[in-house]
DNA sequence: ACAGTAACTGACTGTCTGGTTAGTTACCCT
DNA sequence: AGGGTAACTAACCAGACAGTCAGTTACTGT
């Protein structure tokens, strides 16, 4: 009920060598975002994507071997798009910071693809392999891209010196906790986050903190705001995922 | 060959209607940390606790039941201890928030204790029953013991004025996140992350972000460090942690 | 000393799922 | 038009695990 094999109604199936590793690409993502790894069940998978489980074996050698394929080719492009960006970019630090924190939650945080983080924090400890593949494929570059923007930012003094390494982290530990609350706890609370003033108020936080020269007192937010009432944000705000 | 009978060697086994209990929530407390909710065995928690799995049947319900018990038997307390921590505090809240931050660590942070969290995010979405009793009674209460320390400080000029909710996110973030880290992917990388530097960093720069007035240039550590060994970490006045 | 009882055991059930494979069927090629 | 083959299916293992319960055994009270 998913694939559509353009009009063939009448025969059971179709030979579709071409489509199926997208669709199954596709499928997995979806039912390892929404149930993890090890709760995922391979005929879900398969069902999803409009074919039966011998066909997907018939793909993907195991359910890990699946797996990885879901990261390199969502998560692992997303990645080389940022480094391209660090690479093109020419100004100050503190913009490009901007711009790579907007355009990850963009490209990733608000995407299906903003479901693999949690799984692997989730799993790595049952999972050893993939967290290892995880870490060398996806963590340890996105790291060494914050990285090398902290770095250049205290080496032209637009930020104070600063442990790069553990600069890294703080600036990103939010938005992993982003990407987390919205997929485990998000349904529990009253008033939902709203992403884009979560982090536009990290980011004038963590610039104000790393910033070489005193800033003026207020932390303010890089764009004006319509609403300024503290606590209690009522503003129910019905818009669900993009923005 | 865990639980003692007190040189009652001969016999198979002892009863010990009294003991059970706290035992049974100690061995489960290290399997959930150790495996997580759903690929935690009853068995191997009861084989810990050196009975049968009909024994722990005896004494939890079910799974659940034996899961919310860990909960309100470990976690619950410490925030309790937090809350008398605030209530007790006079001072500037800067020096209450370092005293909470620190104190979160050596109760829960690292302790066994600190296994929870992570596993919380990780099942939220597949036990939606257990994600909203972990909701009220953690972190509903622990962001509401934050929020108030930090709209204190806002009230008496201490901090800049600011969005007590998402402030109180951002304050956490950052702890939280270094619990999942020490969780999942702490084996993957070479050189390990330390804690206190990482806290102590956070710390700097999180209140250097809320102050009300200008603060000196550089985010300085608040203890003095033995080693400066990754990029120049500018540190100046060591000021202790506590009053 | 011994009967009553409550703590405890361990084997059993039903269900679930990753992975396999024998068999079926759509498509291609001549 | 019909044989060959590769894509696909479906039924099938094997192992695992939450929860149950009939039976066993340590302790207690008299």
């Amino acid at each position: 009920m998913v694939a559509d094999p353009s009009h063939r109604v009448p025969t059971r199936w179709t030979r579709r060598k071409e489509a199926r590793p997208a669709e199954l690409l596709s499928a997995a993502l979806d039912i390892f975002v929404e149930k993890g790894y090890a709760a995922t069940r391979l005929d879900d998978v398969a069902r999803r994507a409009g074919v039966s489980k011998g066909t997907l074996y018939l793909y993907y050698d195991s359910k890990e071997s699946l797996f990885k394929a879901v990261i390199r080719g969502g998560l692992v492009p997303a990645i080389e798009r940022g480094e391209q960006v660090v690479a093109d970019h020419s100004g100050p630090m503190a913009e490009l910071l901007e711009k790579i924190v907007f355009g990850w939650w963009e490209a990733v945080g608000n995407s299906r693809l903003g479901g693999i983080p949690k799984l692997m924090f989730a799993e790595a400890k049952n999972f050893p392999d993939l967290a290892q593949f995880y870490y060398s494929e996806v963590i340890g570059r996105s790291y060494a891209l914050v990285q090398r923007v902290l770095e250049a930012g205290c080496r032209q003094g637009e930020f104070a010196p600063i442990d790069a390494v553990y600069g890294t982290r703080l600036v990103l530990a939010p938005l992993v906790f982003l990407l987390l609350w919205r997929h485990s706890f998000s349904g529990c609370e009253p008033a939902p986050l709203d992403p884009h003033r979560y982090l536009r108020l990290h980011l004038s936080l963590a610039l104000r903190g790393l910033s070489a020269d005193a800033v003026p007192a207020a932390p303010s937010p890089t764009v004006a705001l319509r609403v300024s009432s503290r606590a209690r944000v009522r503003r129910r705000s019905a818009h669900g995922i993009t923005s």
